[in-house]
Parts: structure tokens; sequence; C-alpha cells
DNA sequence: GAATTAATAAAACGAACGTTTCATTAATTC
DNA sequence: GAATTAATGAAACGTTCGTTTTATTAATTC
């Protein structure tokens, strides 16, 4: 009938949020009731209006969440130095462990965007280009100093993000392949669909050269 | 309050279809009522039952039908010599024209199989298996033959898809690129993510070869 | 041209939805 | 230790959902 004992706001908010991340990734935001996070977090459903005041703000602030922490740990994780062959390993090593350490979360962030209201979505899609610039930049970058050999550059950033970002679709932990496994192997395709000058295609270059040149 | 002059059950079903497809990708499967077809296709919600006995049966049936178009496709259009090389470039070529032609019936494919339920889920899963064993089958073949250089098949299939299918996400028609030139530019990612064996390395080595020779 | 079948409209069903209202209790403030 | 605030439970609100029932009409069959 009341408040019980030893209930606490900032506990509850939090797994609200936890508990909505994996049932809006397992059912969808439209199939999940507010009864039934409710009943998840152990609470009753008027109880969430107290964290969230619509079910839409619940899953806008849930994405928000999402996208700021790629932002931020790329921010962390971005090299000093300003080689762009090093900067996309660090992107592409980076996104893939963020990723497959939120796989809930991911799924949420890319398949609900239908559900938001049109300012809502705005501000989802204006981190997710932020970031995704990031990259076109990165490889913008190379091509201009001759590392990278690419066709088209933005192009070839939503298929590197799409690779990389599918890792979450077959991905599953206590598998064959660990995260460094899989991000390893990605690694080198990335650096094989970039052209990156630092394979065996660059060796053969140099080669031809010093053969040619006896 | 009755039939209407010149309706006619085959029509019906099959605007139904179309719009439902076009409704499910861009609300979402839960979010589009039945009403809400109806209204679309111009017919009482009823009607839609005299065609599908529930609402998972019609998103079950679309899904069915678009995976089975799919591979109808792909059997057309796979080439009669066993290039594994050929075999690759038509795959990908296909798979591309395929997605970018039924956008809105791949998203629903995509994305709403949490709807459904265990058995209907478990019949469209073994199509899409299948599926993707061709081009796991076209990578071994090729890696066998010394023509790929393939770290994981399993892994590299995934990914190019991955990659392939992601065309849908930001390729718009009458845009910036035809469909044409999107599927060169994939093309071209995919051999080099594959190492294929017709690409500027390939001639590196024999020319390395023809240059110790002398 | 009567009988039958296919296709539809209209209305209703119970269940479940997001949300609100309100009472109640634990914790905090002064 | 009284007053206030934060957190919650319980019940109810109006709406809408997927689906069913029933009646009616167009097309087809014989």
């Amino acid at each position: 009938m009341a408040r019980t004992a030893g209930s606490d706001g900032g506990r509850t908010e939090a797994a609200i949020r936890e508990a909505a991340v994996q049932l809006i990734a397992r059912h969808g935001y439209e199939a999940v009731t507010m009864r039934q996070l409710a009943a998840e977090v152990g609470v009753q459903a008027a109880a969430l209006y107290r964290y969230f005041p619509t079910k839409e703000d619940l899953l806008h602030s849930l994405m928000r969440e999402h996208m700021e922490e790629l932002a931020a740990t790329w921010e962390g994780a971005r090299p000093d130095n300003d080689d762009p062959v090093a900067r996309l390993t660090s992107f592409v090593a980076n996104h893939i462990r963020f990723h497959v350490e939120r796989r809930h979360a991911t799924h949420v962030s890319n398949m609900e965007l239908r559900s938001l209201s049109r300012d809502n979505l705005t501000s989802i899609l204006k981190l997710r280009t932020a970031y995704e610039k990031e990259l076109r930049t990165i490889l913008r970058d190379g091509a201009d100093a001759g590392l990278l050999d690419i066709d088209d550059t933005g192009l070839t950033a939503m298929a590197i993000i799409q690779m990389i970002t599918g890792v979450i679709v077959w991905f599953r932990p206590d598998e064959r392949l660990s995260v460094d496994e899989v991000t390893a192997t990605y690694l080198a395709m990335t650096m094989r669909l970039t052209g990156a000058k630092t394979n065996a295609e660059d060796r053969h270059v140099r080669q031809d050269a010093e053969l040619r040149a006896r």
C-alpha cells in the first residue's frame, strides 16, 4: 500500500534502465508493457512514472545514454598521434569492444529509432552522425596521405560500420572466439578493405621498385 | 454492409501483403494495428482474417515469401562454371540488387524475427541459414583453390553479408549513385576483403617472379 | 434463375494498454 | 518529534487492441 522499507530512488532508476534494455532488446519496444517492465524490476507500474514521464522518454533516455557513452569511450581511446592507420585500428577495436560488451543496448539503439517522435529521433541521429563522421575523417586523411586506397569515403565508412557492428548479431561470449580474436580478424579485414599500406601489397610494390632499380 | 461490387480476393490479398510490408517496415510489427492495415488497403479489419488467420501468420507469410524469393533469385543467377571468384561476384551482385529492390521487405525480415513464435522463427531461420551457407561454400572453395585468402570462413561470410545487406540502410534510389555503381564499389571491397587473386597483389606477385627470373 | 459460395461490412467481445489519481509509509529536515 | 518530502502500492480511467460473430451482397454454378 505504500513505500517499502529499504527502497531507494537511485537504485530503482538503475534497475529500471537495466531491465528495460534487456526486455526491449529481446521483445521490441512496442511489445514491452510498463507492467511487464515493472514486474521485472519488482515494483508497481506507477512507480516507473516517478523516473520517466512517458514510455517514449524512457526509450529516448536509454538511447541517449548509449550514444553518449560510445562517444566518450572513443574520446578516451583515440590515439594522440595522427597516423591514420593507427587511428583506424583504434576506431575499429574500440567500436567492436564497446558494442560486444553492450549487445542489448546496441540492439535497442539500432532497431528502435522508428519508435521515437521527431524531436527525440533528431537528437539521437545527431549523435550518431557525429560518431560516423569520425570514421569518414580517418579514411579521408588516410587516403590523402596515400596510406589508404579508397574508392568512395562515405560509402566505405558505411560498409565498415555495418560490418563491425554486425559482430553483435552472431557473437556470443563464452564461445569459440574471444573478443580479442574476433577483433584481430575484423581488423585484418578492415585493413584489406581499405588497402592499408602495411600489408603484402605494399611490400611487393617496394620489391618491384627495388628490383627494377638494380 | 456487405461485399462491394468489383471486389476480388486475389487482388485483395496482394494489396494486404504490399500494405503490410510498407507499414511494418516503417512502424514495426507491434506498432501496426489490423485496423490501420485494413484502412490502408481500403477494407474492414475483419476482411483481413479471410486471408490470414492471425496477425502473426501474416508476418510469417511475408517473411517466408521474401526468403523464398531470395533463394529463387540466387538459383537463377548462380553461374554455371565453378570459378569461385565468378560465383562470389554473382552472389554479391545478386544480393545487393535483390535487397535494394526490396528495402521494405528486407527490413521486415531482418527486424521482426523476435515477433515470431518458436516454430515460425525456426522455419525462417532455416531458410536464412541455407542461403548463408551458399556464401560460406563459395569462400571455402575459393580458399581451397588458393584463389581467396581468408582467415576464418564463417566469420568472413558473416562480415560480407552484414556489409552488403547494410546497403539498404543508407541507399536511396534516385540519388547520387545507381545500383550498378554501388554494386561495383561493393564488389571491389569484397574482392579486397577476401584477397581475391585478380587484383594488384596478384600482378605484383607475378611481376616479382618475372623480374627475379631474368 | 435458383442455389451456393466468396467477399465483405458492421458491430461487438474481453483483454490489455499507457497513464493518472490517491492513499500510505519511510526517510529527512528543522 | 512534528512537518515535509520521496517512494511506492493499489485501483481505476478511457482507449485501443486482436479477433469473432453475424448479416448482407456479388459472383458463380448448375
